[in-house]
RNA sequence: GCGCCUGUAGCUCAGCAGGAUAGAGCAACGGACUUCUAAUCCGUAGGCCAGAGGUUCGAAUCCUCUCAGGCGCGCCA
């Protein structure tokens, strides 16, 4: 695809060339408002250089350019230059890209080779799968798919909290009050029950929380009786977590969880020992960080059993000689910043030069309008439930809008999890935000139901208008149905396309693939949401300005290859949040 | 007490390696369906960018302090 900002630094250097392509590239600027054009170079930083008023050196410089076939007006604006690209040459270059790539448009060989590694969703065992999860579940595995797309072998992993003092706990419990067959019946919630009841019980006999470390403590030793529940546990919940990873259509290469690693600790423990890190304080071992102005990072208890930071550790460390990663993503809580700054700080300290590439991405927390999710006190909104209802909404709005619609029940759900899902990837990770079931179910507006209606639209009008590929639309005016990419886009005229609400998707669907790489780079997929929003949003006001399937051959042919771009964009932007595009609603 | 994060329209948020008149959506009000899906589109109204200082030709954006909220800070994960 063309590159306008290149092309602007190219005529720029030409004039001037005492100046580096790097410096004025960095300097560019998106101008604010429409009728300002496209680029803008702001000429500031050349007072300095030339001794003169930035508004001289705009006018200057205008002056001294020429417009050329990428820009078709330089226009000297007060301290800046602007520019307004060629508009049949920008459509022409994003049609001819969306139609050589489809589906891949966006894509790119960016990540060849190097393996990415995304540690996501990770639900403790035994304990429901809430909205709290569905951030880091959500948000993980949009960047999964973004680093896919460009090219990064990905690893999905799932690090189960499936390991802990806390099965000592359920452990105790279930010997005292559990009863096989209710937990099986009902898993989870039985056995937060018992969770539950071992903490109102342990408020009164404090005994209890040293029973259930020594439980704990006999499952790292292979007990044969703790072992035996534990694995029960985490295989009722396992199955019941799966189910609702499958309607969010989301897996996992890996489900290697703290249990994992715990044969792999002492290794761990010997190596801070050697590297002389590990100091005794209490009884209990400890790595000291008051150099780097950190607490310390526990590693092991008094009683000898493991931390959390100790199973991170031997993780990262098994990580890194398994898979030999580029990168080692967290996508995990903001609670836990000290902690990973703790154990990232520790592997480097211990000599692992690969520490820098491990990387946490927090995210803020969900709370509920009646005060912290707590599952102790009961206080939890299931996330299935809120997918579940989701659905139920939209099957209410289909029975009243589209009552003839074919295969409902897969519309319902697509765009009723479609709509949870968008939501959580619609703001910045770093926010914390109060979860609210009038804004999880409203469907206007800037809303996945939005973006998928606008792409079921597309598809309607293209159904319509009885084409499903380039090649159909080619063949509209003239007798070539399968073309070479590059040749037959010459037969269609662009210069139908340069009105202002046309010329505004061309130019969102321009950014699409920069939005993809940005996404990446600051680990945030809302950009992409951004995008699509905005890609909607303009191909709606095209859509409601401009009919589409209208007698003239050419301008029916322009228009209808402006409706699959988007159809294709959109669709290929959902899937990178893991959304689908029903093709009706 | 110390550390990290957040504070922009009534609400939810963009914008924050400084730049042109601070943008969307929701909610409110008013319009547009015998024509490609009205889950749409158009318009009106809504702002001391938490506050105070500073740096700069220029600050929502950078620095300092203050205020408000969230999170974390040794035997949970």
């Amino acid at each position: 695809m063309i590159d306008f900002k290149e092309k602007l630094v190219d005529l720029f250097i030409e004039k001037y060339n005492q100046f580096e392509r790097g410096e004025i590239l960095e300097i560019i600027e998106i101008p604010p408002q429409e009728d300002m054009g496209d680029l803008a170079l702001p000429c500031f930083k050349f007072a300095r250089v030339f001794r003169k008023a930035p508004n001289l050196i705009a006018e200057e410089i205008c002056a001294n350019l020429a417009s050329n076939e990428y820009f078709q007006e330089i226009r000297n604006m007060g301290p800046y230059v602007n520019f307004f690209v060629n508009k049949e040459l920008i459509a022409r270059s994003v049609i001819n890209n969306v139609y050589v790539q489809g589906e891949r448009y966006g894509s790119s060989t960016l990540g060849e080779g190097k393996n990415v590694i995304v540690e996501f969703s990770s639900p403790n065992i035994a304990k429901p799968f809430s909205i709290a999860h569905i951030r880091t579940t959500v948000i993980g595995h949009a960047l999964r798919n973004i680093y896919k797309f460009l090219g990064f072998n990905t690893i999905a992993i799932n690090h189960l909290g499936d390991y802990g003092t806390q099965f000592g706990k359920l452990i105790v419990a279930f010997k005292t009050w559990g009863d096989r067959e209710t937990v099986e019946k009902d898993p989870i919630p039985e056995l937060l029950k018992l969770y539950v009841k071992f903490h109102d019980v342990a408020e009164e006999k404090p005994e209890l929380e040293d029973e259930a470390r020594e439980w704990f403590k006999k499952l790292e030793e292979g007990d044969e009786e703790a072992y035996q529940l534990w694995q029960w546990f985490r295989d009722v919940s396992l199955k019941e977590f799966n189910r609702i990873y499958e309607m969010m259509g989301i897996d996992f290469d890996s489900y290697a969880g703290e249990s994992f690693y715990s044969d792999k600790m002492n290794a761990v423990i010997e190596l801070l020992e050697e590297k002389g890190l590990l100091k005794d304080s209490e009884g209990a071992k400890i790595v000291d960080l008051e150099e780097y102005n950190m607490p310390p990072a526990l590693i092991t208890k008094s009683d000898g059993s493991t931390l959390y930071i100790t199973r991170d550790l031997a993780a990262a460390i098994y990580r890194k000689q398994t898979y030999d990663f580029y990168k080692n993503i967290y996508v995990v809580g903001s609670q836990q910043n000290l902690h990973f700054q703790q154990m990232f700080k520790v592997l480097e300290l211990a000599g692992f030069d690969w520490a820098k590439d491990c990387i946490h991405i927090p995210f803020g927390m969900v709370s509920l309008e009646e005060g912290t999710m707590s599952t102790r006190r009961g206080r939890v909104v299931f996330l299935e439930d809120v997918l579940n209802k989701a659905v139920e909404k939209t099957r209410e709005i289909i029975a009243e809008k589209n009552p003839d619609l074919p295969d409902k029940e897969k519309v319902a759900r697509e765009v009723g999890i479609g709509a949870i899902l968008f939501q959580e990837l619609s703001h910045s990770r770093i926010k914390d935000y109060l979860f609210s079931w009038d804004t999880a179910l409203s469907f206007e507006g800037e809303t996945g139901p939005y973006v998928q209606y606008t792409h079921a639209r597309a598809c309607s009008v293209l159904e319509k208008a009885g084409v499903k590929t380039f090649a159909d639309i080619f063949a509209i005016n003239g007798k070539e149905t399968t073309v070479e990419p590059g040749r037959a886009l010459e037969n269609v005229d662009y210069g139908l396309l340069l009105e202002d609400e046309a010329y505004q998707v061309i130019k969102q669907i321009y950014t699409f693939p920069e939005s993809i790489i940005k996404a990446m780079e600051r680990n945030e997929p809302f950009l992409i949401t951004r995008n699509i929003i905005d890609l909607a949003q303009a191909f709606n006001k095209f859509y409601h300005e401009y009919p589409i399937l209208v007698e003239d051959p050419e301008l029916r042919k322009a228009r209808l290859l402006l409706v699959l771009c988007t159809k294709i964009v959109i669709k290929t932007g959902l899937k990178l949040l893991g959304i689908e595009s029903p093709e009706k609603m």
